[in-house]
DNA sequence: ATGGTCCCTGAAAACGGTTACTGCAACGTT
DNA sequence: AACGTTGCAGTAACCGTTTTCAGGGACCAT
């Protein structure tokens, strides 16, 4: 294993010809004579050479790859959305890398050490600071990934309005005046527009809403512990809105752990529609972004290049409101 | 955004020092008397010079990076496997490159074009060919993860057979004679091996097995199908072991959306132990393997260089039975 | 003073590709 | 027959680092 490959230079003269031809062949650019192509062609088979990426990366000022940061592999949000990004990046030949940041400290330099490794830069939304984008932008293109644009630097996102009209069919269809928002808003920009959207609703219908959000995490287990802060006591909230899904069925879990009737003792919402959400009894109602589109569109931005002229700076991508069981709603 | 990025040359230009020692102090070695440090450290910070990672990539001959390839990003197992690997990984400063094979029909050329951009690759089992992995491995080291060992090809995995102590636990100790079994044992090794472990308790127990598994995917929505496949007939197994957790939680949603009572009527084993499985009521015996650690290990192996003599060639991971409700044990 | 170490620093040669430029045939035009 | 095209192949420069090697002071011991 890791025998050393062979370079231009040794096909060339195994082919007896000069390594501008076996360039020329290997990557199909240029005039070559076909007894030519195809004896440079046969060496190369034969010897399985691959023309090395550092070598190439240099020659053409780009590393042919791409990188995408995000807090962890939590989940299936993540997974769709690095899936969809993925997919993208490899149909268009190019290397992906990955970076989780997770909290470590080193997270804002780590990211900015990526910028000498890769072509550009999906940087998903509550990962690193907005100094450190800014920073970034200045030697890589960046798209801001579920976050805000910022001056010269485009985002692709979701529409977390309809959240709202989730809101407003709580309050104004079902009628219910208690409700609870799981969900930390200053950990991602996502969280911070559900929750306004949730609070405008309110506003718009003229309910008095929490004063505060329960500040979790967005994983399955937040929605457990959330579950635990919210339904044990008397003042229990007749439907918890959640900002995502997962933390939605493990309130789920939570609920009808404790022998509680969802929807009938109270109500849950979530938001993304993750495969799990139609799957469990009772159906949970949520709204549905299009994750893996969100991947594959930053990664199309990406590739074709940030902030030519007349390039997209900003797409916000359409979201549904899907009504099932948990909300009150009996399907049909 | 995009500004082009100063040279290691401007930088010795603009510091009135060479390229040597520039990069003697930007590395940090060799001797550099401490007022030119000064000099090339003020000059470096101030205009945010950070090395070229492909000029350093071809003169270092290497790549600074590592891949994995796997199937696809469905689910916790690899959700939690590719963190175990890309912490380790970022943790070493190195990247990290991925790529998912899904069922492309390019998916074994695509991993041989892997080896010009990385220094490693790490095969997931069931993802190319066993040819695709030897051609692979004479350019660039690699190891299989949760698959078996090559000639020179180290491999990093978990111990299978516990679902025979499973199997023996469901046959023996609880009494069932009509078991089922969900995968396919054609899909990984990692399943070959789980169902060659079933088919040996039985064998063992002297109790006839089923000829044939249910041969679908490992992901959720397959569990749901094997349900109905299996428990809507008269024949209906009196416990189903299931290739993973995943689909073990799809078989388990579909038995308890048929009104069937679990373990009552059907018991229901998964593998991997994930975090849904001691959410979910009721509780999923399976076996837990360290899922992290495969990957934390893989990515050591490959760092650390394949194939030096005294290098692990193949490195098992211990699992542990894990007894819960599904089974028709009770919790104490 | 002379020679020998030690430190430091810089010039230049890699590393493995791509490509601008040059040169040379062969061919067609007047 | 002289000349301009055209097509194809090769030479060499370049991409941004690292690192070997050599040279030059400063210092010390004789």
């Amino acid at each position: 294993m890791g025998n050393r490959r062979l370079t231009v230079r040794e096909i060339a003269k195994i082919a007896e010809v000069s390594v501008a031809t076996v360039s020329r062949v290997s990557r199909g650019t240029g005039q070559v004579s076909p007894e030519m192509r195809e004896r440079v062609l046969r060496v190369i088979e034969e010897h399985g050479y691959q023309p090395s990426q550092m070598g190439r990366a240099l020659a053409e000022r780009k590393h042919g790859s791409v990188a995408i940061v995000f807090p962890g592999l939590s989940g299936p949000y993540f997974s769709e959305l690095i899936q969809g990004f993925e997919s993208e990046v490899v149909e268009a030949g190019a290397g992906v890398h990955i970076m989780a940041t997770h909290n470590r400290a080193t997270a804002d330099a780590d990211v900015l050490a990526l910028a000498s490794r890769v072509d550009g830069i999906a940087v998903h939304g509550g990962t690193v600071s907005t100094e450190t984008v800014q920073q970034l932008s200045a030697t890589v293109p960046v798209v801001m990934l579920a976050g805000w644009p910022l001056d010269g630097i485009p985002a692709v996102r979701a529409d977390n309005s309809a959240i709202g009209k989730l809101t407003r069919h709580l309050l104004v269809d079902h009628g219910y005046r208690k409700l609870a928002f799981v969900g930390n808003p200053g950990g991602s920009p996502d969280v911070t527009e559900r929750w306004e959207a949730f609070l405008a609703a309110h506003r718009d219908a003229r309910v008095a809403a929490p004063r505060n959000p329960v500040r979790l995490g967005l994983q399955q287990s937040d929605g457990v512990i959330a579950a635990g802060e919210l339904l044990d006591g008397r003042s229990r909230p007749r439907a918890v809105v959640c900002a995502n899904d997962e933390t939605a069925l493990g309130v789920l879990i939570g609920a009808l752990g404790r022998g509680l009737s969802v929807p009938g003792d109270v109500a849950i919402t979530g938001f993304d529609d993750v495969p799990m959400s139609s799957l469990v009894q009772p159906g949970l109602t949520t709204v549905r972004q299009p994750i893996r589109e969100l991947g594959a569109t930053t990664a199309r931005l990406l590739i074709s290049g940030v902030g030519g002229r007349g390039a997209v700076m900003d797409a916000v991508l359409a979201t549904e409101l899907v009504l099932r069981d948990s909300c009150g709603c009996v399907r049909a």
